[in-house]
DNA sequence: CGTGAGATTGAGAATTCTCAAAGGTCGTGG
DNA sequence: CCACGACCTTTGAGAATTCTCAATCTCACG
């Protein structure tokens, strides 16, 4: 059930047997939840996190103007709200957009793993810093890159993410969420989320119709959006 | 020396003789540097962390397309690339905007806090989570609200943030950077940070002349601003 | 086959950017 | 103590990008 967590360690340090049969057993139970509900409240105390086993939530903002930041969308095997069990409260909320099976991780598990299993938090810990490089990544991408750049980098993205947990191949993937959700990634509108999908269409890259992706032309899709996959650190070092 | 951090990890949670002790031992040298300068590329391997004593540095990344995102401002006491221990190379640069005090934290040091003090492990993991929840918050202002609200909401965020390291009181406050500086804080563009600022002054809200920041009407500000600390997660609670 | 959410398109408006020039400020060296 | 140069701030004018509002179209689903 963990086993996409540890394949994604995996990519980023060597998982011990030990380390692996811990996290075969931080889950307590695993929950089922339509699409559409916050998981999350922004502000509600938290005893647990939790991992994305199935499905696609998005981490987001509001503002007193009434606008939507999504800061983060989440793959299954990503540990999406790990920051909770040292926040306790979150400054954000989190929803699903399609529906999910989530595991429920305590945080008097993850604080027991702090205390027995050092190498192992130190895992986990990168897995927050690992979030923490997308956010700026994004925030890059937003304040310095033209709509259609910014549109085009979250199809290279979620291609190697998903690619990671066996989710995409052959330059194919299923992206069941609407444009709007897209804009709010980017903090662009709706309706021009959609024109940049055309142009991107036109300029024959890529396409998007009825939740899926088509990658045609990878090379020029990353030369447009500017993307450099440094960011989602896929490689192995010691931590 | 490193009380400023001390005093910021206490504003969050109960820090122990023990841990301050530590925390007391964690540097192993003071750097000087100048104003202007690279203090950690992007994608060069570290093995040391660093705690700002004394100026200001910022965290950015550069696009292919030549634009500079900063990502983050820091002040003193802040542990700005603490998440190095874990991802060995950063995604993207730090460089100082004044002319700074720096102590090296060696990550052998971290490593051995994490194998015997849990308890400040979890502090330390913290700062990288509060780190994170600013991230978000500047995403989400760059792309949910117009650009007074976008400067607006610098001067309120620092002014908190000074605040609890002792370097701002009565509304008043050094920032001796640019507007340019501000302006690739907020993805804009210098000029428009310019007029924002004089759209700000105008209405009586705040200045920022020969680096020094007044802030007129707090309340007002922050209303335009649409600020709300809980980000900055500025409470006690157990970790 | 009707319904509703999401996608698509058009037209005009607002915000922000670009380019360019002029005005200030501050530290350095003569 | 003044002059100079470098860098930063300020302002103007016009252009580009993105937004807003509104209407129509499409498609999945009951």
């Amino acid at each position: 059930m963990n086993d996409l967590l540890t394949r994604r360690l995996a990519f980023r340090d060597a998982v011990s047997d030990e380390d692996r049969a811990v996290i075969e057993r931080l889950a307590s139970t695993v929950q089922a939840l339509p699409a559409g509900v916050d998981v999350i409240g922004e502000g509600v105390h938290q005893s647990a996190s939790r991992i994305l086993i199935e499905g696609w939530v998005c981490r987001y903002k509001t503002r007193a103007s009434g606008g939507r930041q999504i800061n983060q969308l989440h793959v299954p095997g990503d540990f999406f709200d790990l920051h909770s069990f040292l926040l306790k409260r979150l400054d954000h909320s989190i929803a699903t957009l399609t529906p999910c099976r989530i595991a429920v991780v305590p945080h008097e598990t993850l604080r027991a793993v702090t205390e027995e299993h050092p190498h192992l938090s130190r895992l986990l810990w990168l897995s927050t810093a690992l979030d923490s490089a997308n956010t700026r990544e994004w925030m890059t991408v937003m304040g310095r890159t033209s709509a259609v750049s910014q549109v085009a980098h979250i199809f290279c993205e979620l291609y190697l993410r998903l690619e990671v947990v066996g989710l995409a191949a052959d330059h194919r993937y299923a992206l069941p969420i609407s444009q709007q959700d897209v804009a709010d990634a980017r903090g662009l509108t709706g309706v021009h989320v959609n024109r940049m999908l055309r142009q991107l269409r036109e300029m024959g890259l890529v396409e998007w119709t009825r939740g899926q992706v088509t990658i045609h032309d990878w090379d020029e899709l990353t030369r447009v959006a500017e993307f450099d996959p440094t960011y989602l650190n896929l490689w192995r070092e010691p931590r």
